[in-house]
DNA sequence: ATGAGTGCAAAGGCTTTGCATTAGG
DNA sequence: CCTAATGCAAAGCCTTTGCACTCAT
């Protein structure tokens, strides 16, 4: 796989997503900027209407567009929660790998890690029961589902 | 947890359902029953339009409203896939536990299970984990992204 | 200059809802 | 009988697109 950066500092994650958005042949530009340190300052997913919300003034159209730019860059994720409202959050090379704590009473998504021990030997035993059935392997999401600490 | 039915045969699963239904203080209807077959006969969770397709004559608002109210009632369960289409399966105590395979280019989503002593090691870690953030897990959704045989 | 980016508003597309009718218990 | 379920069509709502203008290179 990309032996790139784990979890840069806020200036080398505006590096390394501009690289990504100029190698997609797109331009970085300030709104642009703007929505990775929305989502970089985020400790989850938000939703579109967050980032509409958190970048005042931008165009909830550009921030689709936007969104999707960097999407196909490889910069940003969209991430399905526990309603129909679309979240977006960085690249997992740029946050680092995480896994969500969805609500099914607020639908609420929270970012959560696991001990790396785990991971590591999940991520063993997986890649090789799925080679089995012929899938390819990019990456494994894994959702807890449940009741948020303010839900129960 | 629960400690009900693990894959039932297709009459039991039609009975359970009609129980956990009525229990809802909803009927068992010939449509309802017509769709929990037709997810039941199916090795991915289905979309709206798959469920339309396949039931021959029900209107799309009722395949809905069937769905939504057969999910309240903790019959099936909505799934999230690789595109914008709302799919859904039986509940996964009704079904049996399992993951997703979800292909980043035909958005597809196929069934797939791991061994047993993985799940089992992964799961106590995880509801320790998380309960250290005061999250209480209901169950865990394990997807693995990739590329499927036919779009590798 | 030249094409990408942006805003605004309109259009799209999946999903939901209103309402009159039918059917289940 | 009474209430839930169903069909059809209209409405909703998140998301996408068209178009003219602005900005970056």
């Amino acid at each position: 796989m990309d032996p790139a950066t784990l979890t840069p500092s806020a200036a080398d994650l505006d590096l390394e997503v501009r690289r990504r958005v100029v190698a997609a042949g797109q331009r970085y530009t300030a709104n642009r900027q703007a929505i990775v340190g929305i989502l970089a300052g985020a400790d989850r997913p938000l939703t579109t209407a967050e980032v509409v919300a958190r970048s005042e003034g931008l165009a909830q159209s550009s921030v689709y567009r936007n969104l999707s730019v960097m999407e196909s860059a490889g910069a940003v994720v969209r991430v399905a929660g526990g309603d129909d409202f679309a979240r977006y959050e960085l690249a997992e090379d740029l946050a680092g790998h995480h896994h969500h704590l969805i609500c099914t009473r607020c639908g609420q998504v929270e970012d959560f890690t696991v001990p790396t021990g785990v991971e590591a030997r999940l991520e063993a035993a997986l890649g090789e029961a799925a080679a089995d059935a012929g899938f390819e392997v990019d990456l494994h999401r894994l959702d807890l589902v449940g009741r948020c600490a303010e839900c129960r």
